[in-house]
DNA sequence: CCCCAGGCGTCCA
DNA sequence: TGGACGCATGGG
């Protein structure tokens, strides 16, 4: 009988397939926070003309972000999309992070009292708390997103509907209890979900972990005939 | 023309 | 508690 995949065997063939995974992409903390929030149901590549706007116009520093002009912000975000919602989410939690103690203060938070004021923070909900906690302060959590709850139904892992925290707990089980298994495993799921997922990719089909376990939600077959 | 992308809050039953 | 909906741009 085939053998169950299991979360640690996977990340064991993903880390020798990929090595080190480098995330998150960004040069700095507030970067990473920035774009923790910029992503939100957004493609990486629009996000990435959003913060290369903000570089420009030098906005991509905490003191300068919190003082800036909420149109300023939305203008220069706005190839990511729902740039209305965005600037407000990005403001109220600049501003969260100003009247809790400031920056420095947050990033010496522990990691369940950094999660918890983030997610009292309107906008914030649990995969952006978790990715600014792991990759923007370093703090040991994983991060679940649309992929890795899609990996898990696709090979009947967890249910379609399994929470966020369900999903989460299946890694925490399953993984080494370690920061940087964390970071590279959430960036491994990211990485074949994009890399064996889309026709135009000539690697498709050479996915370490099966060929189907990236692609999207297959079309709900309409009452066949 | 369509669907998709590293969510989240609000509203309503 | 949980499902539908709005938010918006750029790519395939």
């Amino acid at each position: 009988m085939k053998k169950a995949l299991d979360i640690s065997s996977l990340y064991h063939c993903l880390k020798s397939f990929y090595g080190p995974s480098g995330w998150w992409p960004g040069e700095t903390p507030f970067e990473i926070i920035v774009g923790a929030v910029l992503t939100q149901n957004t493609a990486w590549t629009n996000v990435e003309r959003a913060i290369c706007n903000l570089k420009t116009s030098a906005l991509l520093d905490f003191e300068t972000m919190t003082n800036a002009q909420d149109d300023l912000i939305c203008s220069l975000i706005k190839p990511a999309g729902y740039y209305n919602i965005k600037t407000k989410r990005l403001k109220n939690l600049l501003n969260a992070i100003k009247t809790s103690g400031g920056i420095e203060h947050f990033f010496s938070l522990d990691t369940s009292a950094m999660r918890d004021m983030l997610l009292g923070v309107n906008g914030i909900g649990e995969e952006t708390a978790d990715s600014i906690c792991c990759y923007a302060a370093g703090k040991k959590t994983f991060v679940v997103d649309a992929y890795t709850k899609r990996i898990l139904s696709r090979h009947n892992i967890a249910t379609e509907k399994a929470s966020y925290g369900e999903v989460q707990d299946i890694f925490i089980n399953s993984l080494p209890d370690d920061l940087q298994v964390y970071k590279d495993m959430h960036a491994y799921i990211v990485f074949i979900c994009k890399d064996f997922c889309r026709k135009k990719n000539p690697r498709c089909g050479e996915c370490p972990v099966g060929s189907l376990w990236g692609k999207p939600a297959l079309k709900q077959p309409s009452a066949v005939q």
